[in-house]
DNA sequence: ATGGTTGCGAGGCAA
């Protein structure tokens, strides 16, 4: 059985409902995984989905902030919803679908301006929802999971428009790229994207800052998708919809998409 | 080193 996923930080689902209509309508994946909805659940215009055929959702969500939520074409139950780092907010939820997979969604704290934990609260709380979910996975490990979502971090030299100048910049320092490294290995979990695509430079977000995004191409790869070992190998075709970026009244990342044949 | 833009919700905060 093939399935096609699809992870996509929306930065508000209610203002850009038409827009995850049209990447549902066009690309039809059977799971779609939003972050930043910035909505409560019950505020999420679920029936337009439903009509797209996405009949099935588990959220979590807030006012103003944070949210994630999962839509599916196929059932899926609600497994989980951790409070990461203790912070009390909507950035976590797990759900197991029709054919036994498991997939988590996360959003993970941006961290604020400074690298420094002793002067920016922020980025303390980033380290230490890491250090959480590390501790998570170690605790119980994951088989047949998938884990995707805006980590905001983009580990590689070539996940960034420029390694040297961002190496001081929050989502690219040294420390946060070792906090991923160690919840990635404490859940045995491989990179699928870097799987299907491992040369080259790769983005999933790009500024509302930079006046000419496309042009100026100055990107980050924040967004992600993890699998388990299990079945990471029936992962292929993953991809990027960088023209998303460029559709009216964008989300600043676009949607990163896998599909795996199990 | 700074400023640049957007969303939420009505002034600044978060990203």
């Amino acid at each position: 059985m093939t399935f096609t996923l699809a992870t996509w930080n929306i930065n508000s689902v209610r203002l850009r409902e038409a827009l995850v209509c049209r990447l549902m309508r066009d690309e039809a994946p059977d799971v779609l995984c939003l972050q930043e909805c910035k909505s409560p659940v019950e505020k999420i215009p679920m029936e337009q989905f439903r009509a797209l055929g996405y009949e099935h959702v588990v959220a979590r969500g807030q006012k103003g902030y944070n949210g994630v939520a999962i839509f599916s074409k196929m059932p899926i139950e609600e497994v989980r919803a951790g409070d990461y780092a203790g912070l009390g907010h909507a950035r976590h939820i797990a759900g197991r679908l029709a054919n036994g997979v498991t997939v988590h969604n996360f959003y993970v704290p941006a961290g604020g301006d400074v690298p420094d934990r002793a002067v920016n609260e922020k980025f303390g709380q980033k380290l230490d929802f890491l250090t959480h979910m590390r501790d998570d996975f170690a605790a119980n490990r994951p088989a047949r999971a998938i884990l995707v979502g805006d980590l905001n971090i983009a580990p590689r030299e070539d996940d960034v428009w420029n390694h040297k100048a961002l190496l001081k910049i929050v989502s690219h320092t040294p420390i946060e790229v070792e906090h991923l490294a160690q919840v990635m290995a404490a859940g045995d979990w491989v990179d699928v994207t870097r799987q299907d695509i491992p040369e080259g430079r790769l983005y999933s977000w790009w500024s509302y800052r930079s006046p000419d995004w496309d042009t100026a191409d100055k990107g980050r790869r924040l967004d992600h998708v993890w699998a388990t070992p299990d079945i990471a190998p029936a992962a292929r075709g993953s991809r990027i919809l960088r023209a998303v970026r460029g559709w009216e009244q964008p989300s600043d990342h676009a949607p990163v998409f896998a599909t795996f044949d199990l």
